[in-house]
Formats: C-alpha cells, structure tokens, sequence
DNA sequence: TCTTCAATGACCAGGATGCGCATAGGATAC
DNA sequence: GTATCCTATGCGCATCCTGGTCATTGAAGA
C-alpha cells in the first residue's frame, strides 16, 4: 500500500514516515502543496495523509484540486487547526477524515486502515444479467451453473463489473487488469473480450458486455 | 437516506432525531444494543449512529455482531469515552468513524456526509431540452429512451453541450472535436450536425441545436 | 417593401478507412 | 506436458469523410 505524505515540517514528515514504514507501508513525502498535488494526480497512492497549512498550496486547496479532477484516492487531514469550521470545511472539499494534532499515532493508524480496508466488504459478488462473478470464492456463473475462467479472463471481468453501467476505455482496462501504464498497442483486449463472451455463451442479443467501438467497452443489464 | 440511532439517554437520542430529521433524513431510535442489532440487521439502514454505553449489549458488541453477520452498513460511534484504546478497539470493530462527545453538530452532520457520499464523483451530465448526455455511461438519451451515437457525433455533441448558451465557431469544433489545428476546409460538421439533429429527432421548431449562420452552432434550451 | 442573388448550410450517396471480431499458432509459466 | 497468455493476421462492417446538389438565408438594390 502506497501513502503519499503532504507535509512541510521535516520533523513530522520523518516521524510519520518511518512509523507508517514500520507497518509496512510505501510512503513518499512531498514538503508543499504544488508538488503534492503533482504528484497525487500521477502516481496512484492507495491513501494521502495532508497537512492543513502548507507552503505554496494549502492542504484545502490540494484536496479541491484533487478531487475537482476527479481523482477519488482516500484523504486524511491532520492538521493543528481544530475549529469546526475548519473540519466541515476539509471534509466538505472531499477528505475522509480530518485528525487534530496533536494524535495519538495508533489511533492515526487505525484511521488508515479504516481507509483502507475494502468498500463493500467481503461479500463482494457482482452481476450483469445472469452472470454472477463472486470476488471471494473466484467463481463465475451463469443461471448458477459455474463457468471456469482463466485468471486473466476473471480479472477482466471483475473490472468490468465492477464499474458497471459505466464506460471503461481501453486505456484504464490496459493499466487496471495488465497493470501496464505506457503507451503500447495491443489486441490482448479483444483476444479476450471474445473468450469472455464465447465461455459465458452471450448471444448477439445478450449484450451484457457491451463494445463500445473507438472508446472500449461497458457491463450493462 | 435511513439512519438508526442507538442511544440510550432520551436527551441525546431526541436531540439526535430532530435534527436529522431537519436535514431530510428518515430516523429511527433503539433505546438499548439488543433491539439495535436487531433492527440493524434485518432492515436496510444507510447508515448507524451508535452509542458506546448501551444497556443490553454494548455499542462495540453491536458493531462487532454486525460486521461479523456480513452486514456493511456505515456505523459511527458517539461516546463520551475518549481514550485512544477505545477509539482503536471501535475502529478495529469496523466502525467507520468513532466521534467524541461533546460533538458539534455540524462536524456530525459533515461526517455523515462523508460516509453518505457515493465513492465515485458526481456522474456528469449535461442537458438540452429534453436530451440527456451522460459522459461516465457514454450514453445520451432523449425523453429517457436511449439514442444511439457514434464517437464523433457524441463528441461534437458532448462539446456543444459543455459550452451550452455560447456559440461554438466552426473552427473551435474543428479544433476541440477534430484535433485538427490547422486552416481546413471542410463541411464534416454539417454532416455531423444533420446526423445528430437527425438521430435525436430534434424538429425545426425544436432548435436545441441552433445553426448560427456564419458562424457555427449553440446548444440552447 | 419587394426582388434578386450570392453565400452558406442542409442533406444525400458512395467510397475509403480502420476498428473490432475471430482464429491460429508461438511463447511462457506451472 | 499442459494450461494460459499473448502476438499476428485476415476479414467484414460500422464509421467517417468527400463531393455533389438542393434549400435557405440575408443583404443589397430597386
């Protein structure tokens, strides 16, 4: 797990940095807004723990960007100012949470693991039409007969379903289930886009898995 | 949105319906852990407000019982007990935030909020009249029933759209639609225009896209 | 106000392009 | 050795664009 630090006291910076190593967390620091922002917007940390008074962008402003650019990473303030008017504000611009200073540290990780810990929980099963994918078990069915699939076959499902009813571009499938995020053509998509729709037997008319041609496809009911 | 209050001092838990129930939300109360868990489990709440001294079983056993019974529903703890052992034990629960008393109302209300907040952005939509473009799904509709587009007409449709009540020349629709950056001479927009006037059954009194003679098109209401 | 006329956009049809489907076969991992 | 993954290739068709004709517009002049 990735954890992007915001912070411009060099003294906290490296006391958060080395606690959260100790739980084996990856952490980056970033001492000033801009560059946090920078670096938030690029990189895909799994969490960003930001200071509320910085140098160059506030730690306010870092999280409006953010999320006015549609980037949805959990966002912990921790920040010396404790107003309410203060909270409100940091979570109204889209933080998860908001920790005064001064925290206790165990507490501080207890918070990220809150962050952390999967959404929906673990009966995590998805469904489009009569196709169920449940997550736990690696199991996919249709009208409750099992379908094997190969693991990259499940995986590109999973994406699928997991942004239902919403278009995912060839692009985000490449990073997402490849994992590759340079430029590189390829027609894995499609090999496997075709294996999908031949083990789950979808007909012309079933269009579940939808293609939506130039952009990628959608899982829709 | 349905919140189920356990709380069992009267004063606090009528504080708490009323002014939730001012911000629009449907409230129930349980006065004891038992009668809690069991309303919890068997209706469809958004989200829980739970007390940590509770006659019956105690506000952690509540959420452990819950958490343990598969059931995922947002739950805040509200507790005057503030030591970081307690506030680590009620995360570690799977409370999703453990608020101290005294609290201020409106931090409650913005951390609700944050729980409440659906985990995507705001779908973005735009509107003309009666069509409806949805940028996530890549869909539009009109009067609900969904129109078919290919890349480019959703593309000039989307940027007529997202600068709805000014006037797109016909050579920044080049440029933002085609990517074509230098003097070209060509009538694709026309065509472009008519397939989609065509497409959404837009009559000639029903000019939600106005040709701007000269010059080039506005969506308007 | 009416007429004329050039300019502009609407609309249609046909051809080029390129995307996605499908299948086969080689590389790789287990 | 076998299952899995990926590359390579040909093909069909949706999409896109061009070029043409026809309709409409608006301004100038009578």
């Amino acid at each position: 797990m990735r954890i992007l630090v915001i912070e411009d006291e060099p003294g906290i910076a490296r006391f958060l940095k080395q606690g959260l190593e100790e739980e084996a967390y990856a952490v980056e620091v970033a001492d000033n807004g801009t560059e946090g922002l920078a670096l938030a917007l690029e990189q895909a940390y799994d969490l960003l723990l930001v200071d509320w008074m910085l140098p160059g962008l506030s730690g306010l402003e870092v999280c409006r960007q953010l999320r006015a650019a549609q980037n949805h990473t959990p966002l912990l303030f921790l920040t010396a100012k404790d107003t309410v008017q203060d909270t409100i504000a940091g979570l109204q611009a889209g933080a998860n949470d908001y920790i005064k200073k001064p925290f206790h540290f165990e507490e501080l990780l207890e918070r990220i693991r809150v962050q952390l810990r999967p959404v929906a929980g673990p009966p995590e099963r998805f469904t489009v039409g009569p196709i169920v994918l449940d997550v736990a078990t690696h199991q996919v069915f249709r009208d409750d007969e099992e379908i094997p699939l190969t693991q990259k076959e499940f995986a590109l499902l999973e994406y699928l379903l997991r942004h239902k009813g919403n278009v995912c571009r060839r692009q985000s499938i490449i990073e997402n289930v490849w994992d590759i995020h340079f430029e590189y053509n390829t027609g894995v998509i499609d090999v496997y886009m075709n294996a999908l729709r031949k083990k789950l037997r979808l007909h012309k008319d079933e269009d579940y898995l939808q293609t939506i041609r130039g952009i990628g496809y959608v899982a829709r009911d």
